[in-house]
DNA sequence: TGGACGATCCCCT
DNA sequence: GGGGATCGTCCAT
């Protein structure tokens, strides 16, 4: 791959949530499995963080959170509603309680595989059905990313980000959070105008 | 030990 | 636009 495709470096990831949310726009998110490999760039986020009553860390340290603990650059996965997966990219040093939640991709490469992934799936319009991708349960459902996946090292070779399309700040918005009510005020949503793949594009 | 609820999605009306 | 699916987690009893 070319420079402009490079794993993007672990101190990209140590620091605060707000800010690795908004340098994530754009980049590449990988997923390898044997020789397949599905890509899609990430357009959607929202920031949580311990002081953040919203946040899962909010209360200290669970089993259930641990790895919003660690330090920046693992995969926090978690189950909710009985039946779906999201999946978060920690940030900041070891012992914070950071993550960004990724809300949405643009599919890029690898999007037969997700479409099977996306097995309910029924009607797709071609060329692209948006619908593949364009939430938090989605995309891990098309990128297949369940509870195992919940820690993977994103410097690994399983799943990673790269960088990617550069965004300006022109083309950034921002906006409170979808579907939580503690902290509810605050503005921790990012997403790239315009693109068809965010999931509510009119928040 | 039980019950309420959730960083959601899909189908039906 | 509304409700059902479905279960792990947390907190109150």
């Amino acid at each position: 791959m070319s420079a402009t495709y490079r794993k993007l470096p672990r101190s990209f990831y140590l620091h605060p949530p707000l800010r690795v949310a908004r340098d994530l726009l754009g980049t590449y998110l990988v997923r390898r499995v044997g020789t397949i490999r599905l890509v899609g760039k990430i357009v959607e986020v929202e920031a949580y963080d311990e002081s953040d009553p919203a946040s899962h860390s909010y209360r200290g340290r669970t089993r259930r959170n641990n790895v919003m603990f660690w330090k920046g650059g693992h995969l926090y996965v978690y189950f909710t509603y009985g039946m779906h997966f999201c999946a978060n990219v920690v940030t900041g040093l070891e012992g914070r309680g950071e993550a960004v939640l990724i809300r949405a991709v643009e599919p890029i490469d690898g999007l037969d595989v997700m479409r099977r992934n996306r097995s309910r799936e029924k009607k797709s319009a071609p060329p692209v059905n948006k619908n593949l991708t364009n939430g938090p349960a989605k995309l891990c459902e098309a990128f297949g990313i369940g509870r195992e996946e919940n820690g993977t090292d994103l410097l690994g070779e399983e799943i990673y980000i790269t960088q990617g399309e550069e965004i300006p700040d022109s083309k950034i918005a921002r906006s409170t959070r979808i579907g939580i009510r503690n902290g509810r005020e605050k503005r921790w949503r990012f997403y790239v105008k315009g693109n068809g793949w965010v999931s509510k594009p009119w928040l």
